[in-house]
Parts: structure tokens; sequence; C-alpha cells
DNA sequence: TTGTAGGCGTTATCAG
DNA sequence: CTGATAACGCCTACAA
């Protein structure tokens, strides 16, 4: 006894046949049903609280309304942001999420395409993972050989195949550099990272060529590197300490990997004595609901998250629906200044 | 031409039927096939990245292994985090997560249910709506007919029939209002709400009782509700704008929605020069990461997010496997003291 | 040691 | 107007 209300139990109720239930319900009656049989079906049905079992739907061909998302980690801002645009756009055309988290792990994002694979998803969206290796490709190869079509979000290369969704991130970090520029800085680090992930690099090469084409000088020893994939560990408080004992190297900080690593840098600075902006300036990336609280107000390059996870949504829906889509889809970004960046040119 | 790989697949690639490579790759062998037929079988799945269909699994009986969850915004660190440890124990038992925000709305609880029976999930994880009504229980109890076990999280009242995880709401608020008097705080406010939700009541109550019982007094001037179920919209400003033009009548205010609104009051109140804690203190609920990263660093009741989520998971696998579970969870808070609550004793 | 048959809930096709 | 029947992919008896 599993209770679950089939369209046997209508037929029975109402004494007629389960295809003609199945007609019914699904609308496809060219006035071919009599209307008693109409309403008593439609009647019982709703009495009963039937739900369509969409996984025998799918047996007969139809798609299942369900989508597989695997994010690095739900609990990152930036992520359930995003998260929420997806769910909402697919709530709007009737199709549920499976979220997995990578972890920022091969394995994990395995794992999820094994999982979307036996669930026979629709579509996945796919906000990838850092660790380096070509098996991403093969597992993203592996659900689009089994039709199961694929868009990428926020963590993918400029140019590539998939249909994906981004900001342009050399562009942003190139006018990050500009914009701390024209706030008189001359001396700007970075806290880059040694992930091999295209967005990591499109933004470490925008601020190298900001700086090239401002004239002014990278040394080594302004680049500062994150190995860790986890933005609040012992990690970020090692690279804040590093930049804390060189604050003569640089006026003002680019933290590409995010927010929360600024912020992370911010939080120990302060428990130090260093004080954010006068003896240091720091921009982050992403704009993180937290960088409008912490003090100073975090400077940063807003990405629109929600918006971009409803794009990503919309654009699988069309390629779920054998509609075509864009092939990238880019988003507009936009330098948020707040205090987290001393005005150099105002203080002189 | 859908590309997933059958059984057939392998079946024909392996010149045997369906059902011995169905056999094999259940494992059900009781030495029974022969090892080169097995080993052939095997490598032919491995080369296909064959993942068997669980919706005909479940056809057969055998439950998804995917579990629905609904929670009122996943952009909430509260509910990511409690998220996590329901997906990553879930992930632990081989269950994947449906999951759906309800917008702390009747009918986002509705359709989050109709999804789970269409989906015939293997049980549901629910954090429910404030909206009041009696509908929520029938959405529960549709659930509960079609024989999805569901498990209740946070939002739950002290005793019912539903198997819950929670903490002692009552309790936790009785002792932040002992915490506060400690303190040297004897004029403690509230902010409150209008929801119909029991933990509110919970902490409502333990305020009362606490004040009560260290005889402090209540007027109704001290108790300030918050009606909208968003906790940073504008009426989180209007609640502090009116708690600030009154400062003499409290010294300290307890939030008893949660950290979000309390972070909410401190944005406000700094922006108007009010200064905490010295104008005025207040303590959060939930233990948010922004509440420690905020300036004063947020004084706080920590509920332990992720371990509930896991709890409830773990408890919710025992109901699907017919394994009886516990039919409350209760988890233990802990009073985070920082610095958003001034300590009057000392400063005299 | 392996194959065949039936059925899970649904839909589409074809009979009645 | 309505009812059988087959099929989707898989699993389990049972037959060979």
């Amino acid at each position: 006894m599993k209770g679950r209300v089939t369209l046997k139990d209508i037929a029975a109720a109402a004494g007629v046949s389960a295809s003609t239930v199945s007609l019914v319900l699904n609308g496809k009656i060219g006035s071919r049903v009599s209307a008693a049989t109409v309403a008593k079906i439609r009647d019982i049905a709703e009495n009963l609280h039937y739900q369509p079992d969409i996984n025998a739907q799918r047996l007969k061909g139809k798609a299942l309304p369900i989508i597989g998302l695997v994010v690095p980690n739900i609990t990152n801002y930036f992520y359930s942001e995003m998260t929420k645009g997806i769910m909402d756009a697919g709530a709007n055309a009737g199709y549920n999420v499976i979220l997995l988290n990578s972890e920022n792990t091969l394995q994990g994002e395995q794992l999820a395409a094994e999982a979307f694979l036996s669930v026979r998803v629709a579509g996945a969206i796919v906000c990838g993972v850092c660790e380096p290796g070509t098996e991403e490709s093969v597992i993203l190869e592996e659900l689009k050989r089994a039709g199961i079509p694929v868009v990428k979000i926020d963590r993918c290369e400029w140019n590539e195949k998939y249909p994906r969704v981004m900001i342009d991130n050399y562009q942003a970090a190139y006018d990050s550099v500009k914009c701390l520029h024209r706030l008189g800085h001359r001396k700007i680090g970075i806290i880059a990272t040694t992930w091999d992930l295209g967005i990591m690099n499109a933004r470490e090469q925008g601020y190298q060529q900001a700086m090239k084409d401002l004239d002014l000088e990278i040394s080594e020893s302004m680049i500062y590197r994150k190995k860790s994939y986890d933005l609040t560990d012992e990690e970020a408080d090692e690279i804040a300490d590093d930049i804390s004992k060189h604050l003569n190297r640089h006026t003002a900080i680019l933290a590409i990997p995010g927010d929360v690593l600024a912020i992370e840098c911010i939080v120990y600075w302060k428990r130090h004595g260093i004080n954010v902006p006068d003896d240091i300036s720091i921009m982050g990336f992403d704009n993180v609901y937290m960088g409008s609280i912490i003090e100073p107000a975090l400077t940063t390059v807003d990405q629109p998250k929600y918006e971009m996870g409803k794009g990503a949504m919309e654009l699988l829906i069309k390629a779920i629906e054998g509609r075509s889509g864009a092939k990238r889809l880019v988003y507009q970004y936009q330098i948020i200044e707040r205090n987290s960046v001393r005005n150099i040119c105002a203080s002189e």
C-alpha cells in the first residue's frame, strides 16, 4: 500500500477505463468524451488529489520537468542568489531543480553528473569546479552524449562550445584597476588564485593589461595567490597577514577571487589594527550582501547573480525544447564604489 | 534517439539478454552467471557509462533516491546552511534533493507538495510557512496520505505529530533575557512578529516568562512587531526607526525573528548616528555568519543549522526505510556573547 | 548458466 | 464516445 493515487484508482472510481481518464486529464478530447464523464473524472481526480507520476510519463517519452544544478557551495551567497534565479525561472516554466554541491571537487561534479544521468533530468546547469584536469569536460560530454542539454554559468571560458552565462571578467577586472587608478592608486596589488579557472585567468589578465596600459608597474611580490578553494580558511588569514607585512608595496589590493575573501581580509586587518582604507584599500568581486554591511563597506564589482541564474534557466529551457538559444549570454557588471577604497586624490 | 544507455544496449553489445545484465549489475548472482559474462557485461556498462534509470526502477517498487525540501528562501544563510546539512547527509546515503522555495507562502508550499507528489519523492523535509491557515497541515496530510514520510525542521510546534528537528525556542529566548539581565539590563524590549508560527510564539513566551521571573516590567510599548516575512524590507527600517525614537524605553532589544533583522537594525541605527551598544543593545537569533562580521559583532543565539539539517535527513531516511526514529530531535542552542550588547555592570 | 514473461503508471494507437 | 493494448526501462519469478 503505497498510497499514491493512480489513473487506475480514478478509473475504478469513475467506472471507466484508465485510458479515458488519461485523455480527459490531458485535455485531449475533441468533444469525444461525454461532458458528464469528463466532469465526473475531473471531480474524482480533484478529490483524490491526483498528481500524475512524472516518472511514468517520462517513460512514455515526455521530458522530466526536472533539471540538475551543480554549484560549488550553496552556502555562499553568490551561488544561493544565482540558484534562486534559476529556481524562479524554472518554476515559471514548470521545472524543478535537483541541487548538488560539488565542493569544488571533480568527484563531486562526477557524482552530480551520475545523479543527473540516473534521474534522466531534462537538462543541467553547471557552475564548474576549480580542480584542474581535463575530466571536467569529460563529465559534461557524458551528459551531452546522453542527450542532456547543459548550460554553464559563471565559471566558463569566454570561448567554448557550451552555452554559457557570464559577465566579461577580463573587462571587469580591467575596469576595476582603472577605478582604483582614478582614485589615485598607483601601486595596485592583486589577490589571484592558482585555480585552473577561466574566469580567474581572465580577471588576472584584465588586471595585467590595465596595469600595462596605465603604465603602472607590477612585480611578482604584489601578486598573492589563493590556493585552497575555501575563501574563509586559514589561508585567507595568511594572505591577509602577508599583505599587512608589506603595506608599502601597494596602496590597494584587488581581490579577484571574490568579496568573501576581501571581507575575510578586512576582518583580519581590523583585528590586527590595520585600517581600511587608510592603511590599505581593497576591492572585491561579486557584490555579496555582506559587503554592504561590513565596515568599511566594500567597493566591488557587482554581478547580477539572480538575473544570470534566470538567464541560464531560460537558455536551458530553450535548449530542452529544441528551440535555439544564444551560445553565450553576457551580463553587465557594475562597479560599486563604497568605502573600502581610499580616494587618494581627494585626501591630498 | 535520446542517447541514454539502457540495459538493452548493454545486452545487445554483450550478446546476452537484458535480464542477465540486470542480474549482473545488481550483483544478484549466486555464482549463477559465468565469470566471463560478468566481466564482459561490467566492462561494457563501464564503457557505455551506463546509469540505471531510477524512474523505471521506481516503477518497479524501488523508492526514488530523491527527497523534497521546502525552505522559505535559500538565499538566507540560515536556510542554506541547513540545506547543506541535509544535502550532505543525503549524499552519504545516496539521496538527492529537490529544492523549492516557499517564499513563506501557502501557495508556494502547495506547489512544492504537488511537485513532490508528482515526482514521487521518497520523503520530504519541510521548513514551513508563516502564513496562517489550517492549509499547511492539509498539505502535509496530503503527502502523508500518499505515503511520503515528512520531517519538519526549525518551524514546528513543540508538540505535534510530525517528526521534527528543532531547538527549544522557549528556553533559548528565556536564557537570552537572563543573559541580558546578567549584563545589567532591566528594560528589555523585544522585536516579535505577528506571524502565526509556533517557534515565534515560543520565543515570545520565553521572553515574557523570563521577564516575569526576573521581576522586570513589560509594557506593550516595548514590544515591536514585524508583520512582513521579509527581514530586510522597509518595515525593518520602520521598526529600527521606531525603536530609535524611544531609546529611553529600553536599554536592550531582543530580536526574535532572527539575526538578519537585528543586523538590519544595526545598519539603520549606524546610518542615523545611534551607537550600538552604547545607546542601545541588541541581541539576535540564529547566529548567521554576517553577525560575526558586522560591527559591533552581534550577540546571538546559535542554532546548529548544519547539524539540524543532517539530523533531519537522517531522521527522514529512517522513516523512509521503515526504521523507527525519534519523533522530536532537539538540538542544543548556545548563546554567543559578542559586542552588540553593552555590559552595564562592567561600565559602572 | 541464461532467457522469457509480466508488470510498475502512463500515453498513444487502434478497435469497438 | 470509450476501451483494449502495447510500449517506455527495469526487475523478478520462473522456465529452459
